[in-house]
DNA sequence: CCGCTGTCCTTGCGCATGCACTAATTGCAC
DNA sequence: GTGCAATTAGTGCATGCGCAAGGACAGCGG
């Protein structure tokens, strides 16, 4: 019975988990979606802002995969995406050709700070309970 | 800055349930992808092995969106998918020819008891840290 | 009956993702 | 130096997903 309870928990830790993560990333989506954002898109960009205090630069894409949840083709996709929309910029690691760096250009800047409080807005709506 | 401190608190929380959603989820399906199955197919699997106490038969689709973190078409088609397989059996509802019902077959349910153990083990396992 | 609105499921379509592979480059052993 | 394994990004392909539209049916008002 023990067990039996235990497991139960588990079980039901883990449906709460994934019902406030489908709610929650359902909504940045949505809120995102007319700066032509998706959930992902702002999590690297987030990254981007909060990672680069315009010191700490490593050849970044490697950097960048650790802290997203994305395959590194699908992150070498979301970054093309972003070059052309504007808001990165790549170019080629010097020290290390095989590398990549990914820099926020100021227009990704800007719109990292207009959407950040509508992200954060849509987390204590949905964490908060 | 007690703001910016609970603002900061959300933002962890929610990098935290990212985090652990992205790896139980991978694990989940690494674990279940030799039994042919996917996290997303194991969850209606499941809902119908427990939701099922052999009565409490309604609709069955439309009661299953509720339940599981998918939308109506993703919904309808894994269904599609777990039917040819031989997992579950479709058939119209006779009061409501709308509907149709779900219903597990004896393979579906004897895959549905020898995963279920894995399914736990790596609940254990990734959320237990 | 008839038609209208709403519900339930399925389908067409475009898109993002992961896996496996490739290309370019590095670093190390010899 | 030369070759070889490892690392880093990008690409072809298949798959699963959500949105919007469609088709079948129920329920209701006239």
């Amino acid at each position: 019975m023990a067990a039996k309870t235990a497991s139960a928990r588990l079980e039901e830790r883990w449906r709460n988990i994934l019902s406030v993560h489908a709610r929650t990333m359902c909504e940045i989506d949505r809120v995102l979606h007319p700066h032509g954002l998706g959930a992902s898109d702002f999590e690297v960009l987030d990254v981007l802002a909060s990672a680069t205090p315009e010191e700490e630069r490593q050849c970044r894409v490697q950097n960048l995969v650790g802290r997203v949840h994305l395959s590194q083709s699908a992150l070498s996709r979301l970054i093309a995406r972003l070059e052309k929309d504007g808001l990165v910029e790549r170019s080629v690691c010097a020290e290390d050709r095989r590398g990549v760096w990914v820099a926020l250009t100021r227009k990704g800047r800007d719109l990292h700070a207009q959407v950040l409080p509508l992200q954060r807005a849509v987390l204590a709506r949905m964490l908060d309970e």
